[in-house]
DNA sequence: CTGAAAGCGCTAACAC
DNA sequence: GTGTTAGCGCTTTCAG
């Protein structure tokens, strides 16, 4: 790998004169441009961008910070910020997180400026500690699907997503009624479902049909394992006559669930999700709706509007969420 | 942000001890390494990572470079890579790529061993030139989702798929066939689309049902435009009896718009895609299956394998396509 | 065992 | 206009 040096001394300049090429700098006569030039391309000569940071104090890229990415609503969110982001000068990169060792990891990269110009943390809480950190540094942070006191962030009414679910299901005149969750297994703090499963709790206490302990089940947030725990609430001897289901992934999982039983959705059994993600239409899914598209393009632009702008004072944003009834929820038999 | 000196002066030591410290070797003694572990806790440093890789001239990461990460099939590949990264020592950055641009850039990054240990380059192509390089870099590197000439890949035949699709459809009785598939707009040098057209063209010929090229549509890889492509195929004085696309997300467009158009499938028109994604069993779409999972786990293996052994010789390897038959195809009215 | 100093590749201030 | 040099934060000899 060629370095500046090398291409200084090939061209017969200092290393400044070819930093200032690389820069575009105006300050560097047209023939000394063109020989250096030359010599760049001759060498395929590529600046170190890591140096480059370190040296500057400060990077070109957008952090994003996000667990389990491949879930479809993360997908989705991350659509949005990187329809975003490719407008603008700042390069995207992901950071992956699986383990809660790498969210820490992750978190105290944050505030080094050398590292991202900015960032955008997905999904994950941060500690009153944390916040103060992200909050001093001298790196913008936005927080996505989360809500943070201090800091700006675009977020949901979880819990009145949990009480649309349970009016819902409640209209339609189920009784016993489940609900399927995530535990935190990993830690990162996720609160989404429980607020969701404190909405839905409420509602249906104020309607004088309280949830049953036995019927809420939690696990990892995939389809398989809404499968296998749903598998677990039909072998009971009063199955729910419905279930909310935190995702619509999961309730893809509850579904079939079902279906293996040989039982009809939703005539023996009414299921609904949360995320109206691209193929629940499809599907026909029942589901409360949250943006999520729509969230990434929002906490991008915020974070951009920041970094343009130091100073500038970014509120936190909560959006909507609706109601879409589909296919997948009826009366109970 | 303290740094390596900060902890230094505060400990009383120099930033050798310190970093020392913080790489566990075993020359410091108990004693200083307990008072400087207590200076670290205490200032809450926390090394740069970036000033590391520089020093150290590598980095603890592997690094995805991938245009339209958002799609279903990278999804589902990523899924695979994060799998098996995450299992080791290394750390997995995602690089989006959105414009040519992008490409030629991340490239140029590919071969710092500073900015990355390792690479998967998913989906794009290298010219001889590139080959040449990363072949001469220190960074390994695997390509996937593409055949790649003297550098270690993992992809599959899109020839072959793209035959098998045909036959399925001729043996249906099907004469008269579409194709929709990829233009490549971006110059990312996408052969997929093409290839599986060339195999689905020449089958069609050997049956002796040759293609009719008004009826061969390309655009993006969205359901979108494959709805709009799809809209204008249906339009035609002589219209398609079948359809294959080359992506199932693009087949679900097809089928958005034939169900539009008040058509059945299959009745009306048969539907076939490529890749069978997640939720092509759901919507019991026919499709030509590749391992999308697999491919991921795979190509990150390959590369975790050469990164510990850096003499290795890795095989290229190619994957299967099996033709999954459901509900979107049947015969002809 | 531990401190001092060189160097990783680059930018920016400072001379000439 | 252009060369020189002092860092950016860290690791790693090299002395002691």
């Amino acid at each position: 790998m060629a370095t500046i040096q090398d291409v200084a001394r090939a061209a017969g300049v200092g290393v400044g004169t070819v930093s200032r090429v690389l820069n575009g700098s105006p300050l560097v006569s047209d023939t000394t441009r063109a020989r250096v030039q030359g010599v760049i391309d001759e060498l395929g000569y590529r600046p170190s961008s890591l140096a480059r940071a370190l040296s500057l104090g400060r990077s070109a890229t957008v952090a994003v910070i996000v667990p389990h990415f491949t879930r479809p609503s993360a997908v989705e969110r991350l659509r949005g910020l990187a329809d975003v982001i490719k407008e603008s000068d700042y390069d995207l990169v992901l950071f992956d997180v699986e383990t809660s060792d790498q969210r820490e990891q992750r978190f105290s990269m944050a505030a080094q400026a050398d590292r991202a110009a900015g960032l955008v943390i997905v999904s994950l809480s941060a500690d009153p500690d944390e916040v103060g950190r992200l909050a001093g540094a001298s790196v913008p942070a936005v927080f996505l699907d989360r809500h943070v006191e201090g800091l700006p962030d675009v977020h949901i009414d979880d819990h009145a997503g949990g009480r649309m679910a349970a009016e819902h299901l409640l209209g339609l005149g189920h009784r016993r009624v489940a609900f399927v969750g995530d535990d935190d297994e990993a830690g990162f703090g996720f609160t989404s479902s429980d607020d969701r499963l404190a909405g839905y709790r409420e509602a249906l206490e104020a309607a004088g049909a309280p949830l049953d302990p036995t019927l809420v089940r939690t696990g990892p947030p995939s389809r398989e394992a809404a499968h296998r725990l749903t598998a677990d609430l039909l072998d009971r001897p009063e199955p729910p006559t419905a279930v909310f289901a935190v995702s619509d992934l999961q309730a893809f999982g509850v579904i079939e669930a079902a279906r293996e039983r040989g039982l009809d959705v939703p005539g023996d059994l009414s299921v609904m999700g949360f995320d109206d993600i691209d193929v629940s239409a499809y599907l026909g899914l029942t589901t409360v709706r949250q943006p999520l598209y729509h969230s990434g393009r929002l906490a991008a632009e915020m974070l951009l509007h920041l970094l343009d702008d130091a100073g500038a004072e970014v509120e936190g944003v909560a959006l909507p969420v609706e109601l879409v009834v589909r296919k997948t929820t009826g009366p109970p038999r």
